[in-house]
This record gives C-alpha cells, structure tokens and sequence, in this order.
DNA sequence: CAGGTGCATGGCT
DNA sequence: TAGCCATGCACCT
C-alpha cells in the first residue's frame, strides 16, 4: 500500500507523486506502514506544515474553538492536532493542553462504568468534570465519541494500526520526571528504544512534539495482550525498571485498536515516554506514574500520587491472570494495583481499604465522602458494583471500596491473599482479580519475602535463589543463595512463579504445609504481610514457626552426592558446612535394610506408597513409583507396599507425624470448608479457616490478635452486609444453622425474659444480677446475665462460652482481648461466629446441630476436649465446662 | 439487638 | 514527623 512498496517509488504525497530515489519517513498508514516521502514533501511533514502546504484548498479546515488557529481536520496527516470538543468544533492541541492541566482524573473510564443513576454523583463536582472528559472513556483527552468512540474513525481509518504517539503533555510529566532517565531506559531496554537510539526515527505529525521534542516510535504489537504478557515476564525479574511504567506497556492495543481519537489528540506531541514506557514498562512492579504518562495526558495532583505508588502496591500479576483477563476480551489489560488483603478487608465488614494514593490515581477522583458506584468486573467476566468513597481521615482521605465481601469471597480470597486492580483498555473497565497469597508471584520488589514460597523463590536474574535467610536461620551453612545450577533442571523454579518452589516441595511430607501457605504476619495487629507486606517484622512466633519451617525445609535439603561437608563445632553444635549449596529433593527417610545397607525410603507422589531406594538415590521432588528403577517390581504404583503401618509408624519422623496429623486435620476442615458454601462463612473462613492446619503459635502469628478466635471485633462479627447474596431460607450451610440457633436461642431468652418478668413481679428480690451495672465485667449486660442463669442445667448455650473462656485463661491473647471488648453483646456475637466456623465447628457445630437446642451438654463439650486441634477454639468449648457453675452461682 | 456507617486511634513507614 | 492505613468502636438505623 506504501509507496515503498512499489517498484518505481513515488512520493506518497498524491499532490506530488514525485518520483523517489531517497525518501524519508511520513505518516503512518492503515496498513502499519509509512508514506513514503520526498524530501520536500517529508519536511513540510515534519514541520507541521504539510496540510498548509497541500491541503490548503481542501476541505475540513476548522478553527479552534480557544485561539482561533486553523487546524486542517480532514486528512490523516493533521489527525493528531486537534481534538473534537465534546460541544462541537476542535481544540488545537496547545489550547487542550491548557484547558487539561486542571482537570482532575480525566484518565478514568466512562461515565458507563459506574453505575447510571446516582444523584449524589451529579452533585459531584469531580464528577461532572469527570463525566465532561472522561467521557469518551479512559483517555485523558476529549474527543466527540460519536466519532471516536469505539471502532468508529478507527476501523475506518486505521484498523488494528498501533499508533506511537502519546498522549499530550506526556511529554511533560516525562521531562519533568527524574525518575524517568532515559539513559537508564536505555540500558536496560536498548532494543525497545534502538530506533530511538539510532537516531533513525523520523517525525511526522503523529511523532513530532510542537516544541520539536521527537518521540521514537513504538512497534507495532499486532497481539498486545501477547505482548503484554511476555514483557511482564520478560522484565518481571528486574527489579531495577520498576521506576517504569507498566500500564503504559500494557496500553499498547488500547492504542492499536482504537488509538486513532488518541492519535488525533495526543500524538501530536509524542512523547518519549509511550515507546519507552511500551516497551520497558512492563515490569511487575510497575511505575503508576508510567500508567499517568499514558493514559493521563495532563499533569494532575493525583499523577504525583502515581509517582509516589509504594512497591507493595505495584502490580505483580501474572501471566496467567492477565491471559484470563485478556481472554475474555479483546482488551488490553493495564494493571494499576494490588493490594494484600488484611484481617478488615477480607472481614465480613465488606470494605475494603484502598491505598490512597492508588484510589486517587486509578479511580475516579471524588469529593463527596459518598463517593460513587464503581463497575469492576472478575476475573471471570462477572461484573460487581462497589461503593467508592473516602472517609476524612486526618485531614486525608481514607478511601474504601464498600460491599466487595461478595466478590472477595466469590474469588475465594482470605486475609493475605491479593487483589489485583487492572484496566481494560480501550474500555476503560475495572478488572479485579485475586491471587491466592500462596501462589503469589515472588516478590521481586525491593522488598524482603518473608513467606514460606518467597523465601525459596528466585532471588535474582541469575536464576538463584533465596537460601540464605534459610542457612542463616539455621545456621547450617554459610551460602546464601543456591544457584540453580545445583537443582536438577525439573526442579529449577521458574523465574517468574512464585508457585514453582510449592511445586518441588509437593509431598507428602506436610512440610510445605508450613512452607507454601502462609504469610506471615507482621508484628503490627498481626496484619497480613505477604509478598509484599509492608509489615515486615516478624512475631516471635512467627519466627518459631519459621525455624519450625527451615528445619522442616532441611529435612528437604541434602548436600549433592559426594559432597563431604565441612564438620565444625560451634558452640558444642555440629555443624556441617557445605561449599556448595545443598539440593531439594524429594524427602525421604533414611534406613537400613535387612541387609544392613543403608537405603532410604521415599513416597510415591501418585499413589503414596513407599518405595525403597538406595541411600544415594537423589529424587526429585515429584517422585512417583514408575520412577523407581531400583525395584522394578515396585515401579508400579499398583505393586504393593513393603512396609506394613507399623513399620512406617516407627519409620516416619515425628514431625511427619505431626504434618500428617495436620493433614489430616487440614482435611477435615477442608471437607467442612466444601460444605460452607455461604459467602459468610467463607469470609469467617478468612480469619478462622487454617486454624486447624497450623500450629497454635503459628496461627497466632497468622492473625491480628483481635482477629482470633474469639475476637468479636467488628470486622469478626460483622455478619453479610447484605449487599451480597443472600442465603436461602432453606440453606441448611452452617451459617444458617448457626443463625436459626441463634434464633432459637434468641426466642428461648425471650421467653424466659417474659417468665422472670413474670416472676420478678411476685419476687422481685430474686433478680440480683440484674442489678449489676453495666461494666467491663465478663458478664455485662443484664440480659446477658439473666440468660446465663440458665434453667437447664446440664446444657450451656454456647453463647456464654466466651465469658468463660475469659476467665479461665485470663491468660490467654484471645482472653485478654476480649476482656477489653466493652460490651457482652460482642462476645456473643462472638460465639455466635465460633459455633458456626472455623474448628469448632467440625465438633461443637455439628453437635450443635444435631439437637438444633443451640445448647451443647457437658458431654459434648467434654467431647471437645479430645479434638485435636489445640487452639484457642479448644479453650472456648471446653472452658465452659467448669465455669459455668460458678457464673450460675454468680448469678445466684 | 443486629447490622451498618463513619470517625478516631495508633502503629508503622 | 507527617502521612498512611488497619483497625476499633461509637453511634445510628
């Protein structure tokens, strides 16, 4: 179609035709290709002047609607100057600049994606502006969209044509920027930039800033989504491109598809930050402020904000979710955040903090504490509406995302696990996803990991990963990292997955029960941190349960075959030294045969059996039966195992008895988890679920100390907002279960409420505790009291546990806390949460059930007391059993 | 009383 | 030290 393509080139210019033996770089062409110009007619390109000089009797001249300039709108060539007024006429760039600057969030999608009729939205300010913008959706310039809005001029003009310009004024946030040093761009992304580089760029229009500032253009990227997802993980692991901006990578079809209105208003002055940030932006750790050099083509205060995004809120999605996210539309995705869900955004209080700064960068902006409706869409398609808004904190603005628990818990995500906030493009749509915290991509930020997978997860681009925290802990060897090299080549974690290392330690030995799940929490109010928490340090438990976890992880860890290890004593330990850095394998447990040679016993990942094989046998970590080449008449998984239960009984070390008790625990709980299909519950699950998969002191760790079990904060307590979906009246989960006892009970009390009014009025001198006043006591409230004088002896409501629990382990954290809650009413709830979740649910709720009375007897919560999960929810149900004769004797 | 809302508090960066 | 933000909790419905 080019010129260039022809055998006798002419100029592209059709007012020329000049034959061409040099030509030079014009316009872009529908077709990706370039006119291809005479000298001539390439200056007056490049000057700007090429519809001055031959379209100057054409048709399509207008006027801006600010100065008055002529602007030629009717050809390719001048498309980029000027932008349609959403009141009719055009704006020549200059002006639209200007008139930008103070507009506030313009790069947010359109007036669509919130929710239509909101009055309180119209009241706002930010808003209309917004709506007067933005409304031709996530562009940061105007433009009429009855011409550019979907594939209108586009699909006309240029279909599928990735233009290379950026939006206005880009360039300036890019000049201004010192984070944005080219020369840094350029050595870590050289390719991306050599057209640049090279100095062979040629400007036209679309690539010529008016102050002369040219822009390399970008290449085309037929399949941005593709690309998009190679760029992430092909710079995902370098950390030091994380000042850049990936948005701006991911933008690239937004551009493609439907770049001509960006084009016609942003290109004309380029910038060099849309090929840079394109190709080099794609780091996880994306650069908010990148995103704001694309889509926000004016400087606006909440761009300072994208500047300033904190690692942590960097997006770190995978390939994978944005292939999901992409799958589902031909958009682009442009990761904006994520945030790792703490205790009060997974709670059922349904609200879910946003990081300011990221609120006001990638959200509408708002000035009504109401906020606005916001459309976002799953990962699946589903689309949700939640509440913007802020609350004035400080003299700032805490802004939450309200009635998320529905999604939160559709996505199956508890208290540290992740969502991600992306954006389609050229939609402008909202994408939320998740990531479970234990599958989260390994930290590549600047930040120290701290969980179990990030620990062993790369370190670096070398391929080597993280063992010193291990070898430290331990003090075991000296090496701080393992290079990859050491592990076989099925075992090498891939750079970019965090889950690979959960993969290699995939046995039956729980230990990566310890490794792989958890998070760890911080010290502050035992909040999440995962990958990317911000809360670092450590409890001192938590660091047990770490020791716990290297230890089990050296179980895991042998030195390569052959290897004799430095012996040497410290402090009256032995210690073995290995110069070379120990190799993961498969766990398996040394013996010795019948015939005295020493052999070691491994367990087939399929079918589970044990298999023997040599001593020096190295395995790797997914070992399975068919790869037992020592005993072919066990390479079956069908062959029988040797071993009898006895013989693994005594052969399996203690703490694989331990993980294997956990295991069992654990799927305990997860057969009751599968039960809980109530939204509620699994939220509940958020704070209550591992507690019978991790140690005490572990789970203690995993949560703010308010959050325990027993905690009856608001978060614990807060029941469905009733903005999700309701359960049925006939759903029989055990959220409902628990709330008809609850019911039940609420009905008894009333009855026996109306009975002791009855009897207070002929013997009013028998009610002594309600004339207890209201106070901090264990048992407060005066109906609280009077229910727990309870007429049935034998039986406890299970709604007085919680009192009792306090004072017979005043001692304990959850005990403690809630002796500081100020109301009975709290611990009620409270109990009400323990009867329906978490572990004890697995005993006192199905008890519970079972009679439907809402009241367990001694018997049952004797019966308690064997359970094996020694949690505080053991302390709950059992407590009880002795205490609560002395609260009917204080009530007596 | 339960659920919802909005602000205050305080740990942390 | 200021600002952020996780959380608690008072207050309202």
């Amino acid at each position: 179609m080019s010129s260039s393509s022809s055998l006798t080139k002419v100029c592209f210019n059709s007012n020329c035709k000049e034959p061409l033996e040099k030509w030079r770089r014009g316009w872009r062409l529908r077709t990706g290709e370039y006119a291809d110009l005479c000298d001539r007619c390439a200056s007056a390109y490049e000057d700007g002047k090429f519809c001055e000089t031959f379209h100057l009797k054409a048709s399509g001249w207008s006027c801006c609607e600010s100065c008055g300039k002529q602007i030629h709108c009717g050809c390719i060539v001048s498309f980029h100057m000027f932008i349609l007024l959403d009141a009719g006429g055009i704006e020549c760039m200059t002006c639209a600049k200007k008139s930008y600057i103070l507009t506030p969030n313009p790069a947010w999608p359109p007036p669509s994606h919130f929710l239509p009729s909101q009055p309180e939205c119209l009241k706002d300010l930010s808003m209309k502006r917004w709506s007067l913008i933005a409304g031709s959706g996530p562009v940061p310039w105007r433009r009429a969209p009855s011409l550019f809005n979907g594939s209108g001029i586009q699909s006309e003009l240029q279909p599928g044509m990735p233009f290379e310009v950026d939006v206005a004024g880009g360039i300036d946030r890019f000049r201004n920027s010192e984070r944005f040093s080219l020369s840094s761009l350029e050595k870590k992304q050289e390719s991306s930039f050599e057209r640049f580089i090279d100095g062979k760029l040629s400007f036209g229009p679309s690539e010529m800033l008016e102050d002369g500032i040219a822009a390399p253009k970008r290449e085309e990227q037929p399949n941005p989504s593709v690309n998009v997802s190679q760029l992430t993980s092909v710079v995902k692991n370098d950390s030091s491109t994380s000042n850049l901006s990936l948005a701006s990578a991911f933008s690239s079809k937004y551009e493609a598809n439907d770049m001509n209105y960006a084009c016609a208003s942003l290109s004309q002055r380029p910038t060099l930050s849309t090929p840079v940030a394109k190709h080099v932006c794609s780091h996880n750790g994306m650069d908010s402020a990148g995103e704001a050099v694309v889509q926000n083509g004016k400087v606006r205060g909440d761009c300072r904000g994208r500047n300033q995004l904190l690692p942590r809120y960097w997006p770190r999605i995978t390939d994978e979710e944005l292939q999901q996210i992409s799958s589902n539309s031909n958009s682009v995705i442009t990761p904006l955040f994520e945030k790792i869900l703490s205790a009060s955004d997974a709670g059922r209080i349904g609200r879910l903090v946003l990081p300011k700064k990221c609120a006001e960068a990638y959200f509408p902006l708002i000035s009504q504490p109401e906020g606005l409706p916001l459309k976002v869409q799953d990962l699946k398609g589903k689309e949700w509406v939640f509440q913007f808004r802020f609350w004035p904190n400080n003299n700032s603005r805490m802004y939450v995302l309200e009635g998320i628990t529905p999604c939160i818990q559709s996505m199956q995500l508890q208290a540290g696990d992740v969502v991600t906030f992306s954006r389609l493009e050229p939609e402008g749509k909202l994408v939320m996803g998740g990531r479970k915290a234990s599958t989260s991509p390994s930290d590549q930020g600047d930040e120290a990991t701290l969980t179990g997978n990030e620990a062993l997860a790369p370190e670096d681009d070398n391929g080597k990963y993280k063992f010193g925290e291990l070898n430290s802990i331990n003090g075991l060897t000296k090496g701080n990292s393992v290079p990859a090299s050491f592990l076989p080549v099925n075992q090498i974690p891939k750079a970019d997955s965090g889950t690979s290392w959960s993969e290699i330690f995939k046995s039956k030995f729980k230990v990566n029960e310890t490794l792989e799940a958890k998070p760890i929490r911080s010290k502050r109010k035992n909040s999440i941190s995962g990958s990317k928490g911000k809360r670092l340090r450590i409890e001192n438990e938590d660091v047990i349960e770490l020791k716990i976890t290297w230890n089990q992880a050296q179980g895991l860890m042998r030195p390569p075959p052959k290897i004799i290890p430095m012996v040497y004593v410290v402090e009256g330990c032995e210690i073995e030294e290995f110069e070379h850095a120990p190799i993961i394998g498969r766990p398996t447990i040394p013996a010795i045969d019948h015939f005295g040679e020493k052999i070691q016993w491994v367990q087939c990942n399929d079918c589970l059996k044990w298999r023997k094989v040599p001593a020096n046998a190295l395995l790797h970590s997914r070992w399975t039966c068919s790869e037992n080449v020592w005993g072919l008449d066990r390479s079956l998984c069908s062959a029988a195992e040797k071993l009898s239960k006895e013989e693994l009984e005594d052969m399996i070390p203690t703490i694989s008895k331990v993980s294997f008790n956990k295991k069992k625990n654990a799927k305990q709980d997860s057969d009751l988890v599968a039960t809980l299909e109530g939204l509620d519950t699994l939220a509940n699950l958020a704070i209550q679920g591992e507690e019978d998969v991790l140690p005490a002191s572990s789970q203690a760790g995993l949560r703010h100390p308010r959050h325990k079990l027993g905690c009856t904060c608001i978060v614990c307590i807060q029941p469905p907002s009733g903005k999700g979906p309701k359960h049925e009246q006939t759903c029989d989960c055990v959220v409902c279960k628990s709330l008809k006892r609850r019911c039940k009970t609420l009905r008894d009390r009333r009855e026996k409420k109306q009975l002791e009014k009855e009897a207070e009025t002929a013997y009013p001198s028998q009610r002594p505790t309600e004339q207890v006043p209201d106070n901090d006591s264990s048992v407060d409230d005066p109906n609280e009291r009077k229910f727990l004088v309870s007429p049935l002896k034998g039986q406890i409501d299970l709604n007085i546990q919680p009192e009792r629990d306090e004072e017979v382990s005043p001692g304990s954290e959850s005990g403690a806390m809630k002796s500081s809650l100020p109301d009975a009413t709290h611990r009620n709830l409270r109990q009400q949460g323990y009867s329906s979740l978490g572990v004890g649910e697995n005993v006192v709720g199905k008890q519970m059930q079972e009679d439907g009375t809402g009241r367990a007897n001694f018997s049952n919560c004797i019966a308690l007391d064997s359970s094996p999960a020694k949690t505080d929810v053991d302390h709950h149900l059992i407590l009880p059993l002795d205490t609560t004769g002395s609260t009917s004797s204080t009530a007596t």
